[in-house]
RNA sequence: GCUCACGUAGCUCAGGGGUCAGAGCGUAUCCUUGGUAAGGAUAAGGUCACCGGUUCAAAUCCGGUCGUGAGCUCCA
């Protein structure tokens, strides 16, 4: 008999005979890793648990607690879901269903489109594939046999999968019972070990991507090795809800929908003073950074829109009116504007870089069905700056707008990712260009030690940019900040300055934006805090709460010394209610501070501070108070 | 734009071919003057998104429009 030695993580070498199934392996050597795995992994490489073994090699349990374990876990699932759906409909067809970043999906042609009542008889479905405890077991073929399987099950969205492979390549399939898909795996052993899942949302995808193709319908669904580890995670599902920015722009009165102006955003006066507060700090900071402020008509005429080229490469989201009779268009983007004001001057290679920023509302009709909230709107205000430098300046700059985006992140503490997106198919300009830019922000992100990800013909017309992305409640990423260098838009405008050498030279252009749109980073920021923001944000700072009426004018005297005398954001609240009452209000509206005063307060002349979060401090004099709050307003302190 | 779902009081939601349309919260008035997350009473509030159809009768069933949600596509 043969032998191969087998390396177990952590526990030393060991023979087996030749063919030994992993999971013989993994019993012999670490029973109890071994029973909690979902998968193996080999060299490396993560493989069925019952792979037999062949060769010498390195091996490893992967336990669902892993990000791969639960991939195979929730590719299982999607298996048993994509099986339980041919079961009860017969003439649905197979699209896709891998494992994604929280469960899984399995798209599916039907005959006649189900409804999201359909789930639950599915599941039941589900439930029986499980107690049936059906063998996983994968099994190869050629492409010929591939194609002539699918053919005859009818699968064309299959088929059309396996037509596009090499010829010759061995095609894995797995199967459960009657069940077989097309599919690289790996699996679990048996659909028995799906213990725990649930199917959370139907909705429509088009094949492969593509809106020229037919739209299948998808099942979203996720899975868990114990039913209290579903119910934990579906809780936290309901957490995360709650910090929904729609739901507390409406419970903190931040802002509105309406339905007269469906992603045109309505602030109020809470909200207002969040944005406030967001632009003066933004200004502080750009002026600082040496940049100048303009601002730009929103309706310009259309052949400023011809001549930057939005017209040719914009125009479906853009909005036109006529004035005169002439053709105008809402502006979509600040740059023309900002181009115009360029040359309205001459410039020296001496006065570069020169930064121009703007908050310039624009208006871009996105399609109906992408309209979110503040996350996704049809009129933002993008806090964007056009910077105008010398082709030897990129670098530095870029460095420099990049070292401010992580200021302002860090400041609010988000976490970020990054992307370079390069040349979209609807572009201009040459090859060399875009490779010239392109090269350029890739090594300023090199030099910088930064991670990113590429996003492959993602970048504006006019350029490559580099793009920043920020976490919503439900981990979905918006992209908010980003750097796109641009070499087309000074051609266009024939934008120049004067060199050493007394001639006329082209500038090259940076569009940059920090926040991106201030409605969107105000969303994220919403959620981020779960709409507790830190004092100097947060639309009232603090609320003084008088215990009896016998204590209004002691109240009202504070709350005049601290808005009035202080500049802090404060009111009084004088109705006839209980403290317990006032204070829950003030807890549930996210209020940082809250004074209470009552007989003893007014004797000594304190307050009793308590904190949004920490509850009761006790008394403290109100120039302690203020010095806290001043200071935290300050530093931006998140508490 | 596409697929599925939803639209009832300011908010959160119940109801559902036939009394007069329901609750809690909020709001107003009155009572209560209370020490750290809801004191009590009374009242006001709705053309059941809009337009059409079916029916003796529609908030309820059907169709369309608009809006919203999840997702696809697209994007800051």
């Amino acid at each position: 008999m043969e032998y191969v030695k087998v390396a177990v993580e952590e526990n030393g070498e060991h023979e087996f005979p030749s063919g030994v199934p992993l999971v013989e392996v993994g019993e012999k050597i670490s029973p109890k890793v071994t029973r909690k795995a979902v998968a193996a992994q080999v060299d490396g490489e993560v493989v069925d648990l019952n792979t037999p073994l062949y060769q010498s090699c390195r091996v490893g349990f992967v336990p669902f607690e892993e990000e791969d374990g639960a991939k195979v876990y929730w590719h299982t699932t999607s298996h048993v879901l994509a099986q339980a759906v041919k079961r009860l409909y017969p003439g649905a067809r197979l699209g896709i269903g891998p494992p994604i970043k929280n469960g899984f999906y399995y798209d599916f042609h039907f005959p006649e489109p189900i409804s999201s009542d359909d789930l639950e008889l599915i599941e039941k479905e589900m439930e029986k594939i499980v107690q049936e405890d059906l063998n996983i077991e994968k099994l190869v073929m050629d492409k010929e046999e591939a194609l002539e399987h699918f053919r005859s099950q009818g699968e064309a969205y299959k088929q059309e999968l396996v037509e596009e492979m090499q010829e010759g390549e061995s095609i894995s399939f797995y199967r459960q019972g009657e069940f077989m898909d097309l599919c690289t795996g790996p699996h679990l052993p048996s659909t028995g070990l799906v213990k725990a899942f649930k199917l959370t949302s139907l909705a429509g995808a088009y094949w492969r991507g593509s809106e020229k193709n037919p739209m299948l319908q998808r099942i979203y669904g996720v899975s868990f090795p114990s039913p209290k580890e579903l119910k934990k995670h579906l809780q936290l599902m309901e957490e995360a809800k709650k910090r929904d920015h729609r739901r507390l722009g409406k419970e903190l009165d931040l802002f509105s929908l309406q339905e007269e102006g469906p992603g045109f955003p309505f602030f109020h006066p809470n909200g207002m003073v969040v944005w406030n507060e967001l632009e003066d700090f933004w200004r502080r900071e750009h002026r600082n950074a040496g940049y100048q402020e303009i601002k730009t008509p929103l309706l310009l005429n259309s052949s400023l829109w011809r001549r930057s080229g939005h017209w040719d490469h914009y125009r479906e989201n853009m909005y036109f009116t006529s004035i005169d009779e002439q053709d105008y268009a809402v502006k979509p983007m600040n740059c023309p504007g900002a181009m115009l004001v360029y040359l309205s001057n001459m410039y020296s290679y001496r006065d570069f870089p020169i930064r121009i920023a703007e908050l310039g509302q624009v208006h871009r009709h996105e399609l109906s069905g992408t309209l979110h909230g503040l996350m996704r709107v049809r009129s933002f205000i993008q806090d964007d700056a056009h910077i105008f430098m010398l082709p030897g300046q990129v670098e530095e700059e870029t460095a420099g707008i990049i070292e401010l985006i992580d200021r302002f992140y860090r400041i609010f503490g988000f976490s970020y990712e990054v992307e370079l997106s390069t040349r979209p198919e609807k572009s201009m300009g040459s090859q060399e260009m875009w490779d010239r830019a392109t090269s350029i922000l890739k090594n300023v992100l090199e030099d910088k030690n930064i991670s990113y990800r590429i996003n492959e013909g993602d970048g504006a017309f006019y350029g490559p940019k580099i793009d920043f992305h920020l976490q919503d409640c439900l981990d979905r990423t918006w992209q908010c900040g980003t750097v796109q260098l641009d070499f087309q838009m000074p051609e266009k405008f024939d934008l120049t300055y004067v060199g050493q050498d007394g001639a006329k030279h082209r500038p090259v252009i940076i569009h940059r934006v920090v926040y991106g749109a201030m409605e969107r980073f105000m969303a994220l920021l919403i959620e981020h805090f779960a709409g507790a923001f830190p004092p100097w944000l947060a639309p009232l700072q603090a609320v003084v709460l008088p215990l009896t009426d016998r204590q209004h004018s002691a109240a009202g005297e504070v709350v005049e010394r601290l808005k009035v005398q202080e500049g802090f954001r404060v009111e009084g609240d004088y109705r006839n209610e209980k403290l317990g009452y006032k204070i829950r209000e003030a807890q549930l509206k996210k209020i940082p501070y809250m004074l209470v005063i009552g007989e003893k307060e007014e004797e000594t002349g304190q307050v009793a501070l308590r904190q949004r979060g920490k509850g009761d401090l006790g008394p403290v004099e109100l120039d302690y108070f203020t010095g806290k709050l001043r200071r935290e307003i300050e530093e931006k302190i998140i508490i």
